[in-house]
DNA sequence: ATGGTTATTATGTATGCACATAATACTGTT
DNA sequence: AACAGTATTATGTGCATACATAATAACCAT
């Protein structure tokens, strides 16, 4: 019990939770009896269950001691990476191209999630990111300028909004929405496929505390497919 | 600094990340100084530190110090939750139909994800979940019997698969698969919706161990939106 | 019984200490 | 200069202890 116990009773204890020996929805024993029983400190146990309640696997409470979760969530976790990476762990070439980077006033739809008012103007952005020169996935970008006023000076030839903004703006919270849509006019002829073709959408809107940075529409390639593990 | 310290020294830790005052990529001072800083023991520094690499804030190496992710990957995280949940949630009545219930040997595609050998049959499910009446979801699956051999006793007609497997089988890993897909036939027969129609799909296999359980393809109505927030 | 006070209990957290481990920095040899 | 071996250092981990806190259980008075 000397080499990472904390790592390995946390295994022993989902390993009796997946076996079975403890149902779920059931009380599992408390810390000291565990850490008498594995030769511990409680301390050790405590680390062990507190990381498998993060993980889910368990709920906690003071006095009410430990239970296995009754209807275990699995989460699917999945980074936002840039999409330069995403293509080049493919093997491909990566290459942006800006169709049209303006600033104007954004219609109200926009303006209500970026919060600024109807004379404030924001950076309007289109790009086409692609794959060996193939069109891999069409964005529609507001970039709030107030939030976030050295994008002006970015060099947006060189480097995409999307990663400019993930190598500069420190952490970000933000919502996502994936959806399908089938392809209309614009997008279709951005990415090269025939009208009524299903796309795989993500809607992203993110802010660093209180601020709005940007919201964007991320319309993927058809056929394009988001792997996650869980 | 005696109540939570080590949760309110991480969000202290990261508001001055978020701030600006450490950089992406910058070195952050050692346990010992941060505890001195903030007056406490290096053990409480070190909790918080952790979480934060946990959460991928920071990366940790052991003589090479404690610095802010280059690359902050955030990650969308979100439930595999049931169903009838997610219907539920939004005021609909729920309520699913099997339309096909039966035990045969799958094709060979499938074979390879179940493992199971040529002759062993898997139970297959083409399952409509339904929101007020109206489908929600279509789902088809496979369940390899010889995992989870109480399926056939199941009341499937009162409980979904989805959620008996959930409630009964402890804690499986798997893989998830989102992707968008025109509607054939088949699926527009299902899910009433035009062919051609782009829907949300999620391909998930999940098994126990080594143990495979299920597979599963589900279509989601058309104008479906999976929301996370990160 | 009913309601409110108190005791008990399981987990939550902080601390000081000791030692392990990995990675770097340093040192001396050839 | 190149290399191998050694010292140093920041984090990783475990333990014993103490006290905090929330929730339940036990109790008592009305």
């Amino acid at each position: 019990m000397t080499t990472n116990s904390h790592h390995k009773i946390r295994q022993m204890l989902k390993g009796r939770i997946e076996s079975g020996e403890w149902e779920l929805g059931a009380l599992i024993p408390r810390e000291l009896a565990l850490a008498e029983e594995y030769n511990c400190a409680r301390t050790t146990i405590n680390r062990a269950l507190q990381a498998l309640a993060d993980e889910g696997v368990v709920v906690r409470k003071r006095k009410g001691g430990t239970r296995v979760c009754r209807m275990p969530v699995r989460h699917a976790k999945f980074g936002i990476s840039i999409l330069r990476e995403q293509v080049e762990v493919t093997g491909s070439k990566y290459r942006h191209q800006n169709v049209v980077t303006k600033l104007k006033v954004p219609p109200k739809s926009v303006r209500a999630k970026l919060q600024t008012s109807e004379s404030q103007e924001a950076l309007f952005l289109q790009t086409i990111h692609l794959a060996d020169n193939s069109p891999y996935a069409y964005e529609e970008r507001w970039v709030n300028v107030e939030a976030v006023p050295k994008i002006l000076d970015a060099p947006l030839d060189e480097i995409s909004v999307n990663e400019w903004l993930v190598r500069t703006v420190p952490f970000s919270s933000g919502d996502v929405i994936f959806s399908a849509e089938n392809a209309d006019q614009r997008v279709a002829g951005a990415l090269e496929c025939q009208i009524g073709d299903a796309l795989f959408v993500l809607d992203r809107t993110t802010w660093v505390g209180e601020k709005f940075i940007t919201t964007i529409k991320l319309y993927y390639r058809s056929g394009y497919q988001l792997y996650s593990s869980l």
